[in-house]
This record gives structure tokens, C-alpha cells and sequence, in this order.
DNA sequence: TCGACGATCATCT
DNA sequence: GATGATCGTCGAG
């Protein structure tokens, strides 16, 4: 077992907000024109489907852009969000059941240089600069919807066992972004390793 | 067919 | 802190 070893697929078939929180540690690893790139996951947010106001599946809503959502849990769905940016999830639960863990931050492990260069950053790279957010993270490891669907055991790109955080090194608080979502806006459904300095925001701290 | 808007980010003041 | 970029998706008409 080594940390580049792909998790297997029963990680995924859990409650959403454990895989959440589970995946913090965990590395993606991105084969791209033959080199590697492996960032380790310091942020997650859950989204629950159908009950959670904030899910792209919220109320049972199926369409051509989330049905990647309701298959079994273990594949990616990447969505473009504002246009512009791609988003990283991964899918989890059984199939039919819409929930699935957004990568919202990640801290480059290997292969740096090549992801500040597919960030072209003008000024120089400070921490979270380079994978600092759901749509950095994409940007820098070249993830677009080419990989809805695809399995995170893929050649190209896959979430391994990486380096596990112990829960007390886990800080959890509302999710990013969702305002408009009514109650499920205020849901401690963010996770992220505490004090890292490439998370996105760091969340009011709060033990999980 | 059309209008509104979004799980964001970089840049500007 | 505010704002513009930029376009696929969805629901209404």
C-alpha cells in the first residue's frame, strides 16, 4: 500500500459527509503528457441531493448536466460553473442516490512548476495561488468535463491514499458560496485541515 | 427562443 | 471591498 495507490471503491459507498471528510489528506494524481502531478486535498465540501437546497440535484432535479451525479459513488463529476471554471467532485453513495464531496483546495505535492505554468500567474505564486480554490485546482492539474463520469481509479487521474488526517486536525463550517440556499447555506458541511495555508477560506474554526 | 444566473477568480480602487 | 469576465444550463413563455 503506498500513497499512490488508488482508494478503492467502497470509500465512496458512504455517507457523503464522511467521505468529506475522509478525502482531506488523500491525494489526486494527474498523469499529463507522460509526467505526474499530485496535489494532497485540504478542503472538501459535501452536497447532500435531493434534501439540500444548495446539491444540483436538490428537490430530485435530474438533467442532461447533473446525471452524472446519480451514478454509483467512485466516479468524477465536473461541472463549468460562471462560464469560465471547472469543478472537481467526487461522486458517492449508490447509484440513484445524488450526493458527492466538492475538491475545493489542494497542496501541490509534485510536479509545481508544471501547475504554475498551466495557472499563468502573472505575479508571484503565494500559498493557494496555485490550487487554492475548485476552479485553480482544475486549472492547475488540467481537469475539465472531459472527465464527468470517469472513474477516480483512471490512468489519468485518480484520488489515492495519500496521507490521512487524523479527525482533530479536521475544522468544518458552512459551505462556500451558496447564500442563495436558504437553511442548508448555514450546514457545517465544509471540512478542512486545520491552519493549512492552502485552503481557499479558512472556515470559522470548529472541531468536526 | 430568450433571459437570468451560477458550488469562481483576478484585478482594480 | 467591489466589479467585470464569460457562457452553459435551465425554466418560462
Amino acid at each position: 500500500m503506498s500513497r499512490l495507490t488508488a482508494l478503492p471503491l467502497k470509500f465512496y459507498l458512504r455517507p457523503c459527509e464522511e467521505v468529506a471528510a475522509d478525502l482531506l489528506g488523500r491525494y489526486i494524481c494527474r498523469r499529463l503528457n507522460g509526467s505526474r502531478l499530485v496535489a494532497r486535498i485540504v478542503e472538501t465540501e459535501a452536497y447532500l441531493g435531493e434534501g439540500d437546497r444548495a446539491s444540483h440535484a436538490w428537490h430530485g432535479r435530474v438533467t442532461r448536466r447533473n446525471a452524472t451525479l446519480f451514478e454509483r459513488g467512485g466516479c468524477a463529476y465536473v461541472f463549468l460553473i460562471y462560464g469560465m471554471y471547472d469543478c472537481l467532485n467526487a461522486v458517492t453513495g449508490g447509484a440513484g442516490e445524488p450526493t458527492a464531496v466538492l475538491i475545493r483546495a489542494a497542496e501541490p505535492i509534485q510536479g509545481a512548476a508544471e501547475m504554475e505554468k498551466r495557472r499563468r500567474l502573472r505575479r508571484a505564486a503565494r500559498p493557494g495561488d496555485l490550487a487554492g480554490g475548485p476552479g485553480k485546482l482544475c486549472q492547475a492539474l488540467a481537469i475539465d468535463r472531459a472527465f464527468d463520469g470517469a472513474p477516480l481509479r483512471h490512468a489519468d487521474l485518480r484520488l489515492t491514499e495519500g496521507e490521512p488526517v487524523d479527525a482533530r486536525e479536521v475544522v468544518s463550517g458552512p459551505r462556500v458560496g451558496v447564500d442563495y440556499a436558504g437553511d442548508a447555506a448555514a450546514w457545517p458541511l465544509r471540512f478542512a485541515v486545520a491552519g493549512n495555508l492552502h485552503v481557499s477560506k479558512p472556515p470559522v474554526a470548529r472541531n468536526a
